[in-house]
DNA sequence: CGGTTGATGTCAGTCACTGACATCGGCTCG
DNA sequence: CGAGCCGATGTCAGTGACTGACATCAACCG
């Protein structure tokens, strides 16, 4: 039996999305996450480099998931469809996270701090789908307006799809925002 | 004659950008900046929600350049020729300020929080855009879809005018982004 | 068995930011 | 003209996010 309980990130997250829940991200103070955790504050501090950055630990993953799909993507697809492919593999990773997403998403969204967090972290994976296009011979601009307009689809479903009952999955929600950014742009 | 130098403001901005521009966003101190300002720090805080914010003070009227122009063109044009009309007269908000543009651009490039903090004026930006369109009535989730859009292209356009010599006016760089954009979707 | 290691705890310190209260030149009103 | 209000600023004390330096100690390794 080792020394500490095991997964304290684990708890830390969990701890943390529970109190943003009850009381608020800004009435939370990183003690009392960590205190709930059965840790210190210095330890939440090693494990996440900020308050906001709990919330966001998974999305690494996400990114590295992402960019794994679209280098697997065969050449021959288009860039945009390369992209469409790629949305609809990930949208897997969130099959059964709807309640989990629909919690955090409340969190997020009711504070300006961890919007902002969220929206670098989806730059973050933007810039990362653009330098895989670009290793996939896509020249810039496109590679770079591809991966942005890849990433608006993906948000703009993704909160149709939090919102929603969670019946249907986030993959329709991708596709059909991913149609609908077609027919805006009215193509060229 | 007035109890205080006029334009407290102006002097913090000043003030700010260049002492991040000297030592970096995060090796300077409100404090640093009220002094250099001829004022106090709790002084600072009264202008300024915080450290980030001091570099964003136009942001605001930038947005009610958009949203005013987008108001104001004939309702015969399609959403995306609306955000191209758009985007082509605020563009003239830029014209004589490159080099001011390229001295803030390259402190925030250069640090995560002002980066975030950027992306969030853009989405807010991208929200009033899209509250217009709709006034326009244009339908969801066309109407976020094509203020997503504009704003990535604004971005887009944004970044390459700025590390560009300042030769070409933004209008130009904003046009062929836009187009590109167009290329990549396909359209449908 | 002794040394090393890695995750944690403890403690002191800096700085962003805030609330409460004081100051004082300019302006309004009588 | 004088009293009083007003708005921008100053002063000061406090909270909480975050960091660096150092201590601890079970597990592991040779």
């Amino acid at each position: 039996m080792s020394r500490w309980e095991p997964d304290a990130r684990g708890r830390l997250e969990k701890a943390a999305l529970d109190l943003y829940s009850e009381r608020g991200y800004e009435q939370t103070t990183a003690a009392q996450i960590a205190e709930r955790a059965g840790l210190t504050e210095r330890t939440f501090f090693r494990h996440y480099a900020d308050k906001r950055e709990v919330l966001f630990g998974g999305s690494q993953a996400l990114e590295q998931a992402f960019v794994d799909t679209l280098a697997d993507v065969p050449q021959v697809a288009a860039p945009i469809d390369a992209m469409a492919t790629t949305l609809e593999t990930v949208a897997a990773f969130f099959l059964e996270r709807h309640e989990h997403s629909r919690q955090r998403q409340a969190v997020i969204v009711a504070n300006a701090e961890l919007r902002e967090r969220e929206l670098i972290k989806l730059a973050s994976l933007s810039a990362a789908l653009a330098a895989t296009l670009r290793r996939r011979g896509v020249k810039d601009p496109a590679a770079t307006l591809t991966a942005e307009a890849g990433i608006t689809v993906f948000k703009v479903g993704f909160e149709r799809w939090v919102t929603d009952n969670g019946d249907r999955p986030l993959a329709d929600f991708l596709r059909e925002s991913l149609d609908e950014l077609k027919v805006v742009t009215g193509g060229g």
